[in-house]
DNA sequence: ATGCGTAACTTGACAGCGTCAAGATACCCT
DNA sequence: AGGGTATCTTGACGCTGTCAAGTTACGCAT
C-alpha cells in the first residue's frame, strides 16, 4: 500500500491547505500558484478544483483558518486573572503584533482587499472573521467596563477604533513602511497608552 | 500632423501613468496589465518598457504620484487659522478618509506590501512617502505642542500611533471589512477623541 | 460477487500575463 | 547628408487560472 502512489489521495483538501500555508510563508501571496501547489502535493493541476471551486475559494479557506487561529489568540491572551488592565492590554497587543509579524503574508491574505472586496468572501470566512472581532470587542469592553467610560464615548466604537489602531500598526509593519523594529515597540506602547488614556 | 498616428508618441510616459490611473480605478490593482495599458494608449506591448524598467517600476511611479497628492492634502488641510485644534484634526481625518475612499485601489497600491516589501521601492517613492509622513508628524506635533503633553508620551511616537490608527481605519474600510459607512463616521470620530484625549 | 453510479483524479487546450531578443523607424546633431 | 541613438514593433517563451472531456477507483445495492 505504501509507496505506490494511489490514485485517490485520501485527504487532499487538508494536504492542499497545509502546503499552501507553507508556500505562502515561503514565497508570499503572489508566489502561491495552484499549479505549483498541486505539483508539490503530488497531484495533477486540476485535482484541487474538486475540493475548491476557485483559487479564490482556496484562499478564503486559508484565510478562515488564519482567523480561527487569531480568534484563539483573542480569547486566550492575558487570561492570567488578576493582572492590571493596562498590562493585560499591553500583552495582548504584543501577542497580536507577533501573530502578524510571524506570518505576514497570511495576515495580508486574511485582511486583504482581494478576498474581501474584489471577490466575495465565503460564508465560512465571513462568519469566523466577524466572530473573531466580536470576541475582541467583548473582551475589550469587559476591560473597559470595570473602569468608568467618559460620557461621550461608545464602547463598541471605542473597540472598533482600537482595533483599527492595532490593524494599522500591523499593516505598516508587515508592509515594510515602518522598518525599525525597536521603534515599533515604542509606538505600540504609545498606542496602548492612547487606548487606556480614555479611561482616566 | 494630427490624426496620422506618428511612430513616436511624444509624451508616452505621462500618457501611460494617466491611463494607468484610470485602469486602476476601473478594474483594481489586479486588473491593471501592461499589455492592456499599452493597447489603450495605442502603442505596442513593449513600448512601456522604454520608460519603465519593470511593471514594478511603473507601479512605483504611480504610487509616488499618489503620495504627492496625499502630501498636498496633509500640508493643506485645515489651514483656516483659528479653528480649535480638535476641529482641525477632525477635518483632517475626514479628508484623509475621503482620499482613501475616493480611490481605494490607488491607496492600496501606495501602501501595499507588493511595492514595499516583496520588491524594492524606487528611491523617488521612498523619498516622497517619507516626506509625506514627516509633514504629517510635524503638523500633528504642532497641534500638540500648544497643549501640554503628558510626561510619559513622546510626540513623534504619538504621531506614528495616530497615523497607524488613521491608516488602519482606511484599510478596514477600503478592504471591505467594515462596510457600514455611517458606523465608520462614528468610529473615526471616536478615533479623533482618542487622539485628543491624551491632551487633557 | 458483481455491476453500476459517482466522486476523485488526469491530460489537452486556450487565452492572458510579464518580459527577453532582435529588428524597424524616425528624430537629433554634426 | 549621414550616422547615432532613442523610440517603438513583432516574435517567442514560460508561466498562470480554468474549461472540457476522458480515466480510474471506490462504495453501495443487488
Amino acid at each position: 500500500m505504501a509507496g505506490h502512489t494511489p490514485y485517490h489521495h485520501g485527504d487532499l483538501r487538508s494536504a492542499l491547505l497545509q502546503e499552501a500555508n507553507v508556500m505562502l510563508k515561503e514565497s508570499g501571496i503572489d508566489g502561491l500558484s495552484l499549479r505549483q501547489l498541486a505539483e508539490r502535493v503530488g497531484v495533477s493541476r486540476m485535482a484541487p478544483y474538486h475540493h475548491f471551486k476557485d483559487k479564490h475559494e482556496l484562499l478564503c479557506a486559508l484565510a478562515a483558518q488564519g482567523f480561527r487561529d487569531l480568534d484563539q489568540l483573542v480569547t486566550d491572551a492575558g487570561l492570567d486573572g488578576s493582572a492590571p488592565h493596562d498590562q493585560v492590554l499591553s500583552h495582548f497587543v504584543q501577542a497580536y503584533l507577533r501573530f502578524a509579524l510571524d506570518n505576514p503574508d497570511r495576515y495580508e491574505l486574511m485582511f486583504g482587499r482581494p478576498i474581501w472586496k474584489s471577490a466575495r468572501p465565503t460564508a465560512e470566512l465571513r462568519e469566523i472573521a466577524f466572530a473573531c472581532f466580536r470576541h475582541y470587542a467583548e473582551r475589550l469592553i469587559g476591560l473597559l467596563n470595570s473602569k468608568r467610560i467618559p460620557e461621550g464615548s461608545n464602547p463598541l466604537r471605542l473597540a472598533q477604533a482600537s482595533w483599527a489602531t492595532l490593524h494599522g500598526l500591523c499593516r505598516l509593519m508587515i508592509d515594510g513602511i515602518y522598518v525599525n523594529q525597536n521603534d515599533m515597540e515604542e509606538v505600540s506602547q504609545e498606542a496602548v497608552a492612547l487606548m487606556m488614556s480614555v479611561l482616566r
